[in-house]
This record gives C-alpha cells, sequence and structure tokens, in this order.
DNA sequence: TGTACATCAGTGAACGCGCGTTCACTGATGTAC
DNA sequence: TGTACATCAGTGAACGCGCGTTCACTGATGTAC
C-alpha cells in the first residue's frame, strides 16, 4: 500500500475481495468495483482514467507485498540440501495467504490484457532474476554456468505459480503438489548438472543421455 | 467437427475466429457470436441450453483436432536421441497452424469457469498419459521408473502449453522458446535418471545433489 | 403416390438490466496574502 | 489571525448501449398411413 489511501485504497482493496475461484482482474466491472468499496461509481474516476489504469495499480499494490515476502526469505533458508525444500515450503504458504493476489498473477499472466500480461511478465522475470542471483551467490548449484541458473530459475518460478491455483484450491492434493515441484526443482538442477559434465565419466549414463 | 453441422457448426468456427490475442472463450457473448456467425441472437438456442454448454462444445471441437494431431506424432519420431527434438518442433508447429484452439486452452485452463477448467485438465491428463505410455512402450529412458515418467509427461505437456503463447505471438523468440523447451524437457529425464541410481557412484555429483 | 402432421432451424420484435460515462453540484482541506 | 480562492474526493441523476432472454411466427424437411 505505503501511497494509497483513502478511495484509492478502497477500490483496490474490493479488487482483491472480489478476486475469488471464479473472477478475474480484467473482468471486473466499475459500477461493481464502486458498490464493493461503498463508493459512488464516479469515484472511479477521481482516481483512475479507465479500468486498464486500476489494474496495473492493483499489480503494483501485489508486486510490492510479493517483495517484501521474497526479502523475507531470502534470510532463511541457509542449508543447502534443504533449499529447494524450504523455498517450495515458503512460496506456497505465501499462496496460501494471499490467495487473491496468486489468482490474479495467474489469470492475467495468460489473460486478455496486453498491459497487464506485460507488467506481469516482467515482474516474473525479476523474482526469476532475484531468486538465480541468490543460488549463485551462496554455491547452491557448483558445476552449473550462471546462464542455465537463469534459466532453469525463469521456469521454476513460472511451474511455481501455476501450480498455485490447484495448490489452494485443492487442500487434500497440497503434499502432492509441493512434493512433485521440489522433484521439479531438483530435477531441472540435476540434469543441468550432468549436462555440464563429461557424459563419458559416468557409464551408467552413456546410454541413455546420449552424447 | 464430424457430428457439427449447420448453425451448430457455424457458432463454433465463429468462436474460433473471435478468440485471439485478446479475446477468451469466456469473454464471447451470445450476440457477439451469432454475429460473427451470420444468425440471430435466438438461433443459439436451437443448439445449446446456454454459453457454458456451448463452451464445452468448442472444447470438444479442440479436443478432437487434437487427438488427430497426437496420433500423427505417434508415428514419427522413431530415433531415441532426436525424440524429445522431433517431438518439441511438431508439436509447436501444430500450436502454430491452430493458434485459436491453442490459446482457448491456455485462457481457459486458468480461467473462471470451473466447468472448462475441469474439462481442460482432463484433458491434458489424457494426453499426459499417452504420452507416458508412449514413451515407456518405446524404451526411451531406460533406468527411468513408469512413475516418475508419467510424472514428467505432466509436467511437460504443461510446460510446453504455457509456453505456446508467446511461441505464437513473439516469431522472434521461437527458436529460443523451442531450444529452453528441449532442454527443459531432457534435463528432467536426466534429473530423474540420477535419482534412480546410487549417487554415490558418480564422485562429481556427490557434494552438489545430496544423498 | 398423396395427404396430414410433427419436428426442427431460423426469424424479428420486444423486455428489462447493468454497464461505462458525462454533467452539474457539494463540502472539506490546503494555500496565499 | 482572518479572509478569499483553488484543489480535491465524493455525490446523484441521467444518457445511450449492448447484453441475455422470451414470445409468437415461418418455412423446410421428415414421417405415418
Amino acid at each position: 500500500m505505503g501511497t494509497l489511501a483513502g478511495g484509492k485504497l478502497k477500490l483496490v482493496q474490493a479488487a482483491l475481495r472480489l478476486i475469488t475461484e471464479t473472477r478475474s482482474l480484467t473482468s471486473l466491472g466499475l459500477r461493481e468495483l464502486a458498490r464493493e468499496a461503498g463508493l459512488n461509481p464516479n469515484t472511479f474516476y477521481r482516481h483512475f482514467r479507465n479500468l486498464d489504469e486500476f489494474g496495473l495499480q492493483v499489480l503494483g499494490y501485489i508486486a510490492e507485498d510479493m517483495k517484501a515476502g521474497v526479502r523475507q526469505l531470502r534470510q532463511m533458508a541457509d542449508s543447502s540440501e534443504q533449499a529447494s525444500h524450504d523455498t517450495v515450503t515458503f512460496v506456497y504458504h505465501y499462496f496460501l495467504a494471499n490467495p487473491a493476489a496468486t489468482t490474479v498473477a495467474v489469470r492475467e499472466l495468460h489473460g486478455p490484457s496486453p498491459v497487464l500480461r506485460q507488467a506481469l511478465e516482467a515482474q516474473l522475470n525479476a523474482s526469476a532474476r532475484e531468486m538465480a542471483e541468490d543460488i549463485l551467490e551462496r554455491g547452491l548449484v557448483p558445476g552449473v554456468e550462471a546462464t542455465v541458473v537463469h534459466e532453469i530459475s525463469h521456469m521454476t518460478i513460472r511451474y511455481i505459480l501455476f501450480r498455485a491455483l490447484d495448490f489452494i484450491e485443492k487442500p487434500e492434493q497440497r503434499e502432492r503438489i509441493q512434493g512433485e515441484t521440489e522433484r521439479f526443482i531438483n530435477r531441472q538442477f540435476r540434469g543441468a548438472l550432468i549436462e555440464s559434465l563429461d557424459i563419458r565419466q559416468i557409464p551408467a549414463l552413456k546410454k541413455a543421455a546420449g552424447p
């Protein structure tokens, strides 16, 4: 929030309240938002020029919140071996605590508004970069090139995000989803490790993994 | 198509024409569809009870089409080492040739209609199962357990799908996206291969990959 | 082969509704002198 | 410290529009006897 106050804040919060399992940010109407915020429809125009501008503000609000989450994450997970487990646990708990923000991100990343898509993409890329730099600084995966770490981070961020909806909506599958996500990450990095080695050092892999 | 004819077919085709970069299946209106199909709005009700039922029919239409594509895919890619490259090439070319169908799938998989989400999920699961069985029958990844092959297939299908939109919309990035997808698949299977080995056989991996 | 009837795709007019947007207005808060 | 004015968030009424839906009707095709 920070810079947001008064009616502006009320409208943004109304959006987060209205976004549920079956609603996306883009589908919210001006009158609907004003109603939920307890304001006159016209008041919307005092703060935003149109619904696209409003969407961007909501995204900004969410991004700020997520950055705080990431900063918090950086301080824990100091054991190398448990890093992926801890990270995944943390991120999914964050999603669970912020279902509206998460739903917005998932829906709009492939949604119909190019403006919002682009803004979200930029935010995800920033998160991926941060994650990669963190991994590199800590030396969590020695032997894997920096560009590859960045590529895998990029994939991982997106993978986690698009499993987040199921994680939120289907409690009975949470354990399974979390396990799959951890295996996903570990396989990516281990697979990358092999790529970087001279494969002929490892007889058992020769046949299957190719040159 | 097959069972579809006349006005029913016209409406479904109108939907595929209307779905572009900025429109999703759920966002189409009854009057809009009828207009595009050159029919009276009421004619819609002669064929569908409501828009949800219509959406399911469109999904069915698309699924039939995709199944034909998969059957075609099964007949090629007989070289083990080139399997992932060939498959990825084929699938992305299919997406490029059917942009509307692809866009529908991506958007609605995380879209606002639970009915459509569930239907799409079932179709993706079926595709993943088929892919896994194909890999197992051909013995493309010896040493990886069947359940793991299924899990990776499941992930791969989703990964490819959600990169499909970028692939379609950003021609200058196609080569990069395809390369990343191939590396994604190879890393998954190679990572899985290591998991299944006794890690102490491979000194170079000991430190990094953990117990 | 002809007649009577049912089925079915499609039409045109009309409905009530919620939407985004505009206009003129109010009252509170801040600023200049 | 007081007065005059500008700025700003919020209001209420009204607009035109496209939407989903209903009704009564038409004409073609299929079916029974």
